[in-house]
DNA sequence: CGCGTAATTGAGTCGAGTCAATACTTGTGG
DNA sequence: CCACAAGTATTGACTCGACTCAATTACGCG
């Protein structure tokens, strides 16, 4: 269960230590991406599936005014590009928004691995599904809700993907960005980003510095947010689920 | 060629006669949703993967607020639930913005399809990896770009979407949208888009009445929206690519 | 022709952006 | 071990895009 990836498919499915340690072995090739830099830049053709072991990355697009939007956090067992070796090119880029530790898995033996196996392939399909549902819930961020609860819910989507592969100590976890980023990834400017947590601190909801958030009051954070966890399709029964 | 579903794929695989009558073939029951309703609720199990033949319809999230937030449109050769068989519950609601024609595929048949055929199983991820490429741009709309370039974003990707399965005629479309609906989409409210359509009309870029849009300047309209097609990935050599 | 929905217009307000200055943190080199 | 540099966070004053509320007008359809 040391694999990251191992460690999230099995919120939904039940793995066998072969099938974990099947997976253990696509991680031969593991590099490490400074931060700031960019694990695949946009126009690439990537010639393995990256897959995210440790740190943040942050998918985004950058329009020709200069400001960029991140769609998507990355973190620990989070695939950059499962399956885009089908397309011609990245139509963004993921860059490191922390150091990062990437497996570069080729394609050839990830489809080899689920090609007989049904369960790792409905696996595989469920962490695209709830990536694609991730992304309905950042459009429902930017576009309907306050900037106020559109950071009060990215605090707890991390929250709740970070408890799924086992990076939450206690009622804190990292949550390395700055108020710029945080400020990228839901469509605001830094200064107002930091209005909004001090609004969110002086709630009582939450404390965060040094890239460590520690969530004081949870139902507080999901009810500010309007925060369901439905979307992630954790089988119920899951610890998390709870 | 008839089967909408075929059309798009065309898009980006060349298709056998035998490949685009199984296609057909998987439309066998066909039901047809008036306008306003579900075609698939939030929290709805679906036995089929629905197929948009005809129609408009829209992903939608309501919030406990009662506002709500589209988050894509689904015209001719859209999949509504492409493998949500993998997941438990519907985690929001497909609704038809127009009457909708819609095929009901039973799921094996799919698979039975795509099981020993790489060419379609490969098409239908093209869809899909295009689905999630409009989410992404869809983020950006609402989290960017200001009303005037979102909504003239929007025109340019149902322009394009379109063009893609042959619902263009010369340089004009359907877009049976109300202010509202268009306010759904791109996060804004009806009296904004009313304003934003009027700035559209007045710089030359658009006609609009009667569901019914015209381009009257693509290249002013694009570079309004900072649009670029890239994201649907269409093979170069392509009619739409020239 | 008349109802109901959708579109339009105007006036006033507010959330969020801009600009600009100040304070903190952290890592680095002397 | 301290001082500076660079990045980050914070604060204040002002502006503006977009929202709200509230009519009014235009359609589309039976």
């Amino acid at each position: 269960m040391s694999n990251p990836l191992s460690r999230k498919l099995s919120n939904i499915a039940s793995l066998t230590d072969e099938e974990s340690q099947s997976i253990s072995d696509l991680c031969e090739r593991i590099e490490v991406v400074p931060a700031k830099t960019d694990i695949i830049s946009e126009g690439d053709r990537p010639d393995y599936v990256h897959l995210v072991l440790e740190g943040w990355a942050a998918r985004s697009k950058v329009l020709e005014s200069g400001k960029r939007q991140f769609t998507a956090f990355l973190i620990r067992g989070d695939f950059c590009d499962l399956h885009v070796t089908i397309l011609a090119r990245m139509d963004h880029a993921i860059t490191a928004v922390t150091n990062c530790k990437v497996a570069y898995i080729p394609s050839p033996e990830l489809e080899r691995l689920t090609l007989g196996n049904a369960k790792l392939t409905r696996a595989l399909w469920w962490s695209t599904l709830v990536d694609e549902a991730v992304l309905r819930e950042w459009i429902v961020n930017t576009g309907l809700r306050s900037a106020y609860e559109a950071v009060a819910h990215l605090i707890c989507e991390m929250h709740f993907r970070s408890q799924m592969v086992g990076i939450v100590d206690g009622d804190t976890f990292d949550l390395p960005l700055t108020q710029e980023e945080l400020g990228a990834a839901t469509g605001h400017t830094p200064v107002h980003i930091n209005r909004v947590l001090q609004k969110l601190r002086a709630a009582g909801l939450i404390d965060f510095r040094g890239g460590r958030l520690t969530v004081r009051d949870l139902d507080g954070l999901e009810e500010a947010a309007g925060f369901e966890s439905e979307y992630f399709h954790i089988r119920s029964g899951s610890p998390l689920t709870s």
